[in-house]
DNA sequence: TGGCGACTTTCAGGCTGCTGTCAGGTTTCA
DNA sequence: TGAAACCTGACAGCAGCCTGAAAGTCGCCA
């Protein structure tokens, strides 16, 4: 995988989740290329697959087992899934499912040696956007890539991750270390300022400016007690403070 | 308020352009099938694609020649077009390449003889979403057009599950707990809405939009008493409500 | 054509939980 | 050690939401 540049630009994607605050705002590698999970378990098809997609400047993350797929989904980081239907400990079709009804809609290629008409059409109804039959051609694969992709692009996407918080301010969607988490109006619109630009500190002149119409009257310690009541809800060191400075999301190093 | 007929159902297009006061989500021939564009010369094979495609309860339209598509197309009502490649009068892929320059998004599918993997891949860099070699069968044929006319909608699934609920949008059907559950036009319509990007949070107005005819005032709290009928059928925290912001499918913690 | 039932719309009153404020406590730093 | 900065539990007020009821509308059928 390549480095993660540690400051801004932060328009690209990380898996596995990087440390400290990246914003993710589509599921491109940061070089142009798209950032693909291939799910295989037949090493040589996989290592042809991941050479000639990598060679074709995309970020390739590979796995070979549905358990470890699963959980790399569940951070719906990807633009683009490669999936054999018949791995080792269970079937794609089920996995397929269960990431289409958690609401993951990252766009899914099919790669299977299961050639019947009815795989097709059961893989495809599954909420599969292609269906290749192996063998099949790299150049055919990687076009077909793209014309999944280029209908996928364009959607808002707006995730940020620091640590084990996850902020998708386009769902608005709070998550800390994969639980959902219910946030009032107020106390979303502190975390989204926070998570605005990851990683800088917020003052809470900012805080404020971004919570009331310019011009009101804000008296008391408002953003203190959002702060108080983000980290009762988000966990205590989830956002530190700086004294006479402001607030940053994360905890201090 | 004027309401929108209660039927035929609310999530169709009107091909050619409705009347003022409907509501046009995407390209749906009025009665829940696509509007699908076939231009393909074959007399045998254009009337099993259409007879089959039709038979499926979506409406086609047949072209037999690129002149007569390329002015169908200008209008751009269309959900899905079925594109042979060797037309009498001229190209397919040249066809293609000219109506995606013209910014006409309608996904095509490819429906060729050429089998050569060069075809295949101009056919797709060209601006298809998907290409069928003939001889094909024909319920592949239709699996791969709802797979990349979901995707079209930024509907990536049509079946939705989260939690005991489940949507199946094409067929218009809901159940709980694998017990089916009957809802009216209305009820539909905001379930419909609610679960067409499972997960994101829909505001009033959107699901308002959904109910009525664009520029309507919006006088009661028509909303709310829909929300509040579907959570007596489907379960009371099947929809979280987010105050101030609006409604989302699933439960919230 | 009239009656019927299902569906839709509106309204009002009640309820929930969000909000801003404050006071008293804790932490930090000079 | 004192002052400044910050934290947090509690609470009243209220905006936004929920829901039962009733009137209105529509399609169906005899």
């Amino acid at each position: 995988m390549r480095p993660v540049p540690a400051s801004p630009p932060f328009e690209f994607c990380q898996y596995p989740p990087p440390e400290v605050g990246y914003k993710v705002t589509s599921c491109w590698d940061g070089t142009g290329g798209l950032r693909v999970l291939l799910i295989e378990d037949d090493v040589a098809l996989g290592e042809a697959v991941r050479d000639h997609v990598a060679g074709g400047a995309h970020a390739v993350d590979w796995m070979k087992t549905i358990d470890t797929a699963a959980s790399a989904l569940s951070t719906t980081g990807y633009g683009l899934v490669l999936l054999d239907l018949r791995l080792p400990d269970g079937s794609g079709i089920a996995l397929l499912k269960d990431i289409r009804a958690r609401g993951i809609t990252t766009p899914v290629i099919i790669l299977t040696a299961h050639d019947q008409i009815s795989d097709r059409i059961e893989g495809l109804n599954s909420g599969a956007d292609d269906y290749l039959v192996k063998p099949f051609n790299l150049g055919e694969l990687t076009a077909r890539m793209l014309a999944v992709s280029r209908r996928y692009e364009g959607r808002p996407v707006s995730l940020v991750r620091i640590g084990d918080l996850e902020i998708d301010a386009a769902e608005r969607r709070v998550s800390s270390a994969g639980e959902a988490i219910a946030l009032s109006g107020r106390e979303w619109a502190v975390l989204d300022t926070l998570s605005a630009r990851p990683g800088a500190v917020v003052s809470k002149a900012q805080i404020e400016e971004a919570l009331y119409a310019f011009g009101s009257e804000i008296e008391s310690n408002t953003v203190e007690v959002y702060v108080s009541r983000l980290r009762r809800k988000l966990g205590r060191d989830q956002i530190a403070t700086l004294r006479g400075v402001g607030y940053r999301l994360g905890r201090e190093r």
